[in-house]
DNA sequence: TTATAAAAATGAATAATATTCATATATGCT
DNA sequence: AGCATATATGAATATTATTCATTTTTATAA
C-alpha cells in the first residue's frame, strides 16, 4: 500500500534523476530505494521509471505519482508547521552569519519563504564581513553560521547542507581555457580575483597553491558580479562555486574549468548553538534550505 | 515519522468518533490504533485527542491533522484512479441489481460520483423487481448485486458493505409507540406494509414472525414514501432500515421502535462474479460506496 | 571487441516497527 | 456498588523495510 515514504522517495528521485543519489537524499541505501520502487510497480502493476542506460526517466504513471507526491508533501509540511506553532511559542530570532559571500545568492529566496512560514520569527543577516563567524555564534551575536566549518566544538552542532565544486573562472579565449582541467602549476604567478577575506579562507589558496608552493598575486572585490567583471576583462582569474557562475557560463560571459583531476570541492554546513538546533523553526529553516538548494542549484551533491 | 497509515486512521477516527469503531474501519485492532495515536502524539509532542468519558474529541492539533488527512487521501485516490486508467482500458459495463428497494436512496448519489470517476464505464440499474437477483448475475444480466446474500457460491464473491438495524415504523401516537422496544407478540394480527417481494425476503417475516408462529396481514407498496404514507395514516406498520427513515422520524412524520431487545439487524453485501471483482473500477465502486455510506448514513456499523 | 567502472537490480539476512494478545485502567450506566 | 464498555499499556509476535553481499546491466575507454 502506498505510504508517504514512497512519495518522499519519488520526489528525491525526480530531483536527482538517479536511484543512488535519491537514496542519499532520503538517508537510505540504493538497494532500499530499488526495492521500494519495485514494490510500487508491483502494487500498481505499472512501470514507474524507465531506464535508458544509466539515466532514469519517469513514465507517465511515475510522473503522475510525483505530481501527487509534491502536492502531498507540501501539504504535510504546511500542517506540520501549524502543529509546531501550536506546540510552542514560535516568536524568536534567527540571525544568520555567512562565511561565504557567494551563498547570499541562494540564501535570499530561502529567507523569503522562511519569513512566510514563520512570520513571528525575526530573521536577520549579520551584515558586514567577519574574520571568524563561529566566534559570532559564541559571542551570541549570531544564531547560525553558514560555512564550511565542521570540526565539532562543545555547545555547537553542524548540519550538512551540500557539497559543491569550486571551478576556475577565466575570460573567454583565455589560453588556459584550452585545457579541460587546470593543473596546480598553471596558476603560477597568476592574479587571483577574490573576495576580501584572509588567505586561509580561500580554498584555492589554502588547499592548492600554498601546499604546492606556487606563487600568486591577489586582487579583491566585494561582489560576485564585480569579480566576474574583472575576470571577463582579463585582469585575472577567480575560483568560484559552480552554481554561482552557471548562468554567466551559459551566456559565454566567462568560462569555467576544473581545478585538478578530481576537482576542488568544498562542503557547506549550517552551524548553530545546541539550544537553537532543537527549535522547530530552526529545523524548518534547515529542511527548506536543503530542499530549495537541491531544487534550484545545479551540480551540488548530498552530504553525509 | 508521519505516514499515510496515520492519516487513514485519523479520518476513520473522525468519522466514527471512537477508537474501536475506527479500528474496524481500517481493519486493525483497537490496540493498534491506540498505539498509532500515541506514537503520533509523541512525535509531535501534542495531544491529538481528548477524551471526555467514552466519547473522544479531537484537539486543535488533531483537527489540523484530520484536515490534512482528508485532503491528502482525496488526492491519493484521484492519483490512483489515474493510474488505474493508465494500467488498462477502463471501458466496461456495470449493471447493478438491487435486492432491497430502500437501497436506491443512498445508491443514487454514489452512482453520480462513480460516473464522474469512470466516464467510460457504462453504469446501469437493472430495473424492475426480480425474485432472485443472484440468478441475474449467473445469467449475465447483471454485473453486481447489492443485497444480504452472503453464502459463498462458486464463481461469485461477496464484499461486505455494512450492517444496519431494521426498525418498526409506526404512526405517531400509535399505542405500540408507548413501548421503547417491541416484542414479537406485539405484532400479532398486525397489518404489515411492505415492498411487493416474497415473504422470505422480508426479514421481519422470515426471521421474527414465521419462527414464532405469529399471524399477520400484509399490504404492499412500491415506494418507500408510499409505505410511510400508509403507516402515517394508520393503515398498518412497516419494518425499514434505520437510515432510510431517519429524516421522517426527525420530522415526527412517523416514529420508530426497536424490534426485540437486541434489535433486528441485517447485513448488506455487494456480490459480483469473480472476473468483475478484480477490475479497478469495481474496486473503486466498492470503496466509494463504503466511504459515502459511512459518511452519510447514520447508525450503520462496519462489517467483517 | 574487451576491460573496467559505475549504477541498478536481486535474494537472503537482518533490523526495525507495526500489530496483536493479554491485561490493566478508566468511564458510564443501572 | 458492580457490571459492561471503551481505551491504554507492556510484552510477544508478526510483518516489513532495510541492509548486505552479489549479480546484472550499461557506459566508457583502451
Amino acid at each position: 500500500m502506498l505510504e508517504l515514504r514512497h512519495l518522499r522517495t519519488l520526489t528525491a528521485l525526480r530531483e536527482t534523476g538517479s536511484v543512488s543519489l535519491a537514496a542519499k537524499r532520503v538517508h537510505l541505501t540504493q538497494s532500499a530505494l530499488s526495492h521500494q520502487i519495485k514494490a510500487l510497480q508491483d502494487y500498481y502493476q505499472l512501470p514507474l521509471i524507465q531506464r535508458q542506460g544509466h539515466a532514469i526517466q519517469l513514465t507517465d504513471a511515475g510522473k503522475r505519482l510525483v505530481r501527487l507526491a509534491e502536492k502531498v508533501i507540501m501539504e504535510v509540511q504546511a500542517a506540520e508547521r501549524d502543529l509546531a506553532r501550536l506546540s510552542q511559542r514560535t516568536t524568536g530570532n534567527l540571525r544568520i552569519a555567512l562565511e561565504c559571500h557567494t551563498c547570499f545568492d541562494w540564501l535570499m529566496p530561502i529567507m523569503d519563504t522562511f519569513r512566510e512560514h514563520w512570520p513571528e520569527v525575526e530573521l536577520d543577516l549579520v551584515s558586514g564581513f567577519h574574520a571568524d563567524p563561529i566566534k559570532l555564534l559564541k559571542q551570541g551575536e549570531a544564531d547560525i553560521v553558514i560555512g564550511s566549518e565542521n570540526k565539532l566544538q562543545r555547545g555547537l552542532v553542524h548540519h550538512p547542507l551540500f557539497r559543491f565544486e569550486i571551478l576556475a573562472v577565466l575570460a573567454p579565449g583565455h589560453e588556459l581555457g584550452k585545457k579541460r582541467v587546470l593543473d596546480v602549476v598553471d596558476f603560477t604567478n597568476i592574479t587571483l580575483i577574490t573576495y576580501p577575506v584572509p588567505e586561509e579562507r580561500i580554498d584555492l589558496i589554502s588547499k592548492v597553491l600554498m601546499p604546492a608552493g606556487i606563487p600568486w598575486q591577489r586582487r579583491t572585490a566585494e561582489l560576485t558580479v564585480a569579480i566576474l567583471q574583472l575576470v571577463a576583462s582579463r585582469r585575472g582569474i577567480a575560483a568560484l562555486p559552480n552554481w554561482g557562475i552557471k548562468s554567466y557560463v551559459d551566456h559565454d560571459y566567462i568560462i569555467a574549468r576544473r581545478i585538478g583531476v578530481n576537482g576542488l570541492w568544498s562542503d557547506l554546513f549550517v552551524t548553530a548553538r545546541k539550544e537553537i538546533a532543537s527549535l522547530p523553526y530552526f529545523q524548518d529553516f534547515l529542511t527548506t534550505s536543503r530542499n530549495q538548494c537541491f531544487a534550484t542549484l545545479e551540480g551540488i551533491i548530498p552530504l553525509e
